[in-house]
DNA sequence: CTTCAAGTACGACTTGCATCGTACCTGAAG
DNA sequence: CTTCAGGTACGATGCAAGTCGTACTTGAAG
């Protein structure tokens, strides 16, 4: 299982209730949103998601996203990989990141 | 617009956060799959669904379901009725309501 | 009318959670 | 080595939300 240093649960394992909760709070679904609509599904960095809070906080909302199973998040010591579990997501939730797709500024379309 | 006593949003004004906080909630969700996987959309009452808390919390989750207008409320004074606006929230968020149907004991197929 | 069941309104309580402050760890650059 | 930025761990805080108790309303049945 390479790229998965940090884990959360397995694909079968996925829970729907865990995956609303943390599609609940607005931070954590922009950056779902964002990494929804982002095709190449690279390795991005923490803070390329311009998000409002403080690191700590920042920290807490990529455990929650990862411990429901929608992101990796690979460390490196003093540097951050997240990178979207797409397939997982859709073998286990398909339409899901076409819903959340479909809220970004953009809409469904790619860029 | 008949059959709305008690209104919510309009189709086009669901949002998206406020259907993944109400989903985030095990009871409404398992509302939520019920209606989901009853194909006949028949009006349904408050207390058909053995939810194992009290009359006031169930009213309160009722009402969260149907601001966030993922149902209708008809008011009878002393009944009330439940319907899953199926075609609105189909039509704002294809897909969602087979996320949850796929999650009752039953699986996706129809009974 | 009275009685009764279903539902609501209001308030109180309690839990969960988002947020941040402080301190600490890690790896890279000097 | 030291310095520094990115990230985490732990605890505290404040607010939102789930829950229920009491009291009230509604409509039907007697």
């Amino acid at each position: 299982m390479a790229g998965r240093n940090l884990v959360g649960p397995e694909a079968d394992a996925l829970n729907l209730g865990a995956v609303f909760r943390a599609l609940a709070d607005e931070h954590r679904r922009s950056v779902m949103t964002e990494l929804a609509t982002d095709r190449s599904d690279s390795e991005r960095g923490c803070n390329s998601f311009d998000l409002p809070i403080s690191k700590q906080t920042q920290t807490h909302h990529f455990r929650v996203l990862r411990e429901a199973g929608l992101i990796d998040e690979v460390d490196y010591g003093n540097r951050k990989g997240i990178r979207l579990r797409r397939a997982d997501i859709e073998k286990r939730f398909p339409g899901l990141l076409t819903l959340l797709g479909a809220e970004s500024p953009g809409g469904t379309a790619p860029r």
